[in-house]
DNA sequence: CCGCCCTGTGAACCACCGTTAACATCGCGG
DNA sequence: CCGCGATGTTAACGGTGGTTCACAGGGCGG
């Protein structure tokens, strides 16, 4: 009965053997694609036979929607916490938004990478469920560049927020190849003259 | 045996049914991945049968092989010539590639999308390929930057070229919703602002 | 008008992969 | 010590989908 919601808090002590699988997964579906990726890869990633899974997972796409909804959950959570905590000026809520999604992007390029690549592989009620978590943290990006931006309308802004995205969670693409402090200045200083221009 | 040359001159004009099928292959595939596109889908949206399409491609692959190659190809040369004739001074430069991108990106949403999704479900010489095109068009990007930023090194800039290329492609994840010369005013001056922090 | 090439069709083949079934092992509570 | 639940393994099933094959129509040069 519980059984849904144990998926829900991570333990990030000692991963038990579903958490290694999630883990595992989210990096192969990155690297290949989610479609690319068979049940025997990811056993292997962990030691165990393809079948092996179905007794943590009910399938490869529950796996997947599973991933998507915490990344998503963890993006909205964090994001209106931060904003929350930031005070009222509406700079320093873009600066924590900012800093929040790349130390995100920089902790979890997997998970940004799946996540705007395979939430097309997903059930129909899966991808709205993820989607409707998307467009909720959207809008708390909105809402910040709407007080930065007072002329400009809410389409506008949302445009603006999907370019931040944009820009934030390019690093995948260049991942690894500076410290992680200068690629997370960059972007962070990059991302607030986008939001700002 | 200039079959294989015949590929490469798109004769936008008269499309033959190589082009339409070429351009609802990447339809279908920006909106469902390729991999998730069967041949028969490819032949539907074109009014033949599946098997069809290998009168005219030797496989699928070879479909996704060619639409990213030409795409990589187009980018490298738009971008080279567009710094040629941009003359010497490093802003004007940087804002005819940044146009460049933008038109490119609201003009063919589909292929920006397919473009660095699909990449990794390609045999492993066509996807050198295309990293090697996609890599000189970068460098064009990493000179002019450089320009802009002489204290920054190579890795910096191309992670700054990264970054915009991110922010500009956007567009396919919020397009639609804006007018066309709106959304490409707020992506250049964004992708200028970003560019130039 | 004959015959060949181009394009297309429907059926069949075959490999891959997600999923299930049937059976082992291990650890732990009673 | 018995047994049961959790976890895994191997084998098999079934569907999907890329690819090939044998055949048909149709246009066009000779």
């Amino acid at each position: 009965m519980t059984d849904a919601n144990t998926a829900l808090h991570a333990d990030a002590a000692r991963p038990s053997r579903r958490e290694q699988i999630l883990r595992a997964a989210a990096q192969l579906f990155a690297e290949r694609g989610a479609r690319a990726v068979g049940v025997d890869d990811v056993g292997a990633a962990v030691g165990v036979t393809g079948p092996a899974i179905y007794r943590h997972f009910a399938s490869k796409d529950a796996m997947l929607a599973e991933m998507l909804l915490r990344i998503s959950e963890r993006l909205l959570e964090g994001g209106t916490a931060r904003v929350a905590a930031a005070g009222d000026d509406p700079l320093a809520q873009l600066r924590t938004l900012v800093a929040f999604q790349v130390d995100f992007a920089l902790d979890n390029p997997a998970l940004i990478t799946v996540h705007d690549r395979d939430l097309g592989s997903l059930a129909a009620d899966d991808a709205a469920q993820v989607r409707r978590l998307q467009r909720r943290y959207v809008e708390v990006w909105v809402e910040v560049l709407g007080r930065l931006h007072p002329e400009a309308d809410a389409a506008t802004n949302r445009a603006r927020a999907h370019a931040v995205f944009g820009l934030v969670n390019s690093t995948p693409h260049s991942a690894g190849r500076l410290p992680r402090r200068t690629t997370a200045a960059l972007l962070a200083a990059m991302a607030e003259a986008a939001a700002t221009a």
